[in-house]
Formats: structure tokens, C-alpha cells, sequence
DNA sequence: GCGATTTGACCATA
DNA sequence: TATGGTCAAATCGC
């Protein structure tokens, strides 16, 4: 692993620096917004600019730092000298006489959210379900879309509670794939950013997910006691209301088009604006982040 | 016709 | 041996 000890360091440095930027740059902005008749020498698009580059950044750090974590895995699976039919490689040499042949995952590269809505703006293919034992609910299993095409990202969906509506996704893998379809208005700019980033300003979903790591699984599943209940969030697809038999489940791509149906306000205006409510939501969200030591994924990935 | 979903079967793992 | 993850044929919807 080429990652010393002494890179991961800088990087976690960087981070926080850069996430400290954010909520700075983000709370000279908030000021900004409420002075009724700001003439500063500085812009709102500046400091909003400033703000989407500090979160890029950061983000972009992560995403090495999750890319090496994979790969990492992966030579880990190779030098243990894993089976020829552990998980996608089983694929290449496919035998139908050798289907559902596959290694249990344990904790590779992995990481959890608990969230009222199961989107999360990604493309994903389901390609199977079950019932789990103890389980209410069953489980959902997706892939990416783009599977063939090299991408391992996987994830699994599980109904926790249904009133509120709680999901509990589990994914495994980080996209690899560029495609920008279905996960475009999650990108801050395709030119200028890596293609898995995902844009605070922009995202309906990062509101409603609280990131889970196993080792603060449980108490997020009980935190998530007191998450919003909002029509928006019972709104969302739920894939468990065919099989438990409440509605049927539609396409999981016809009922969901992020580009069709942008995230509304309760005055459907689209986009919040910049506003103290929506800024509000924003603060928040930075200031989460902000408690870097409670960002178990970082210390995962790293 | 093509791509996505459903669902029973298969099989490794715990 | 029960359980969970995946496969793939059947089916559905556009």
C-alpha cells in the first residue's frame, strides 16, 4: 500500500482544513445574506464558489483516500490467494452449473447510511432481494448500472422502520464508473471535479442521510429515532410495499428522475434559495462535518 | 427488442 | 445446517 502513515496524516490535515474553509466561508455568506443591504467587496457567488471548491477539495482528498483503500483490498485478495469464485471475478469464468458461488463479504471497502429516502442519486441496478431473518423487512440488493463496464460498486437497501420510514444502505465498492445520467445534478462540475463527487449545495438526499460506519451503526439506528418524517420523505420509493403488500413497487428508474423532479420546498420552488431557511440546512450540515472525529468513513477509508 | 425487475435456485459462509 | 449473497430465467414495461 503506497498510503504511509505520514501521507494519511497530511491528508486527514487537508480535510479538516478544508472543511474548517467551508464553514467559515459558509458563515461569512450566512452574515452576507442577512444584512438586508450588503455591498461588500465580496460576492454571494464568490463565497458560494469558495464554498463548492473547499467541499471539492475535500471530497477529492476522500476519494483518493477511498481509492487506495480498494485497491488495497483488492491486492489483500490476491495475496491471500482468494478462491477463483470470490465475488465479481467469479463472473469471468462463469458456470452455470457454479451460479450463486461467491465469498461472503466481510468489511472491505464498505460503509453505511441510515436515511428516509434510498435514493441517492446514483444509477443502480437491483438484481436480487430477501428475506432476511429477524428482519421485518427484506433486503434489496443493487449493483451499478454499469457493472459491465468495470464498476464494483454494490450496495444493500433494508427497511428498518417504517413509521418513519428509515432505510439502512449498506454499500460496498465506490463507483468507478464516470457516467453522469442519473447522478448529474450531483455533480458540482464535470470538468473541473472527480465524476463520484457529490455537491452539498445541490443534493436533496445529503439533508436525510446520516453516514453510518459499523462501528457507529448502532447508535445512529438509534439516533435516527427522532428523524424528520416530512411527506417528502414518505414520498420516497419503497421497495418493500409490493412484498409486504401495500402498493406495488414501479421501476425503480421511471419513478425517479432527478432531473425531472429537482428537490421542492413546500412552495415547490424548486431549489431552495439561499436563503436563511435553506442556509439553515446548510450550516448544519457543515458544522457536522466539522466534528471531524465523529467522521468514522474517514478514518475507514484511511 | 431491449433493458430492468422479480424470484426461485444455488452454494459459500458462519 | 441455517442464512445470506448472487445468478439467471421469466416476466414486465417502454
Amino acid at each position: 500500500m503506497e498510503m504511509g502513515s505520514e501521507n494519511i496524516h497530511a491528508k486527514r490535515g487537508r480535510v479538516i482544513v478544508e472543511l474548517l474553509k467551508g464553514r467559515e466561508i459558509a458563515t461569512k455568506l450566512q452574515t452576507l445574506l442577512n444584512s438586508p443591504d450588503h455591498d461588500g467587496d465580496v460576492s454571494v457567488e464568490e463565497l458560494a464558489l469558495q464554498i463548492s471548491t473547499s467541499f471539492s477539495v475535500t471530497l477529492s482528498v476522500l476519494s483518493s483516500c477511498a481509492a487506495a483503500s480498494t485497491q488495497s483490498a483488492q491486492i489483500s485478495a490476491v495475496d491471500g490467494g482468494g478462491s477463483a469464485c470470490s465475488g465479481e471475478s467469479k463472473k469471468k469464468v462463469a458456470v452455470k452449473d457454479r451460479r450463486g458461488c461467491y465469498k461472503r463479504r466481510k468489511s472491505s471497502d464498505s460503509w453505511m447510511t441510515v436515511s428516509s429516502t434510498m435514493e441517492d442519486g446514483q444509477a443502480w441496478r437491483k438484481y436480487g432481494q430477501k428475506i432476511i431473518s429477524n428482519s421485518k423487512y427484506p433486503r434489496c440488493y443493487f449493483r451499478c448500472t454499469h457493472k459491465y463496464e468495470g464498476c464494483k460498486a454494490l450496495k444493500q437497501v433494508q427497511m428498518i422502520k417504517e413509521d418513519p420510514i428509515s432505510y439502512q444502505t449498506t454499500y460496498f465498492n465506490h463507483h468507478t464508473c464516470t457516467d453522469t445520467r442519473r447522478a448529474s445534478y450531483l455533480i458540482l462540475d464535470s470538468d473541473t471535479v472527480e465524476p463520484n463527487l457529490i455537491s452539498f449545495q445541490s443534493n436533496p438526499m445529503i439533508n436525510n442521510i446520516s453516514l453510518v460506519t459499523k462501528e457507529s451503526k448502532e447508535d445512529h439506528d438509534h439516533s435516527t429515532q427522532s428523524e424528520d418524517d416530512s411527506d417528502d420523505a414518505k414520498s420516497s420509493l419503497n421497495p418493500w410495499q409490493e412484498t409486504i403488500g401495500l402498493e406495488p413497487w414501479g421501476s425503480y428508474k421511471s419513478e425517479w428522475d432527478p432531473i425531472m423532479r429537482p428537490y421542492q420546498d413546500e412552495e415547490g420552488s424548486g431549489f431552495q434559495s439561499c436563503g436563511s431557511t435553506s442556509f439553515h440546512g446548510l450550516d448544519m450540515e457543515v458544522n457536522q462535518l466539522g466534528d471531524i472525529d465523529n467522521f468514522h468513513y474517514f478514518d475507514d477509508i484511511c
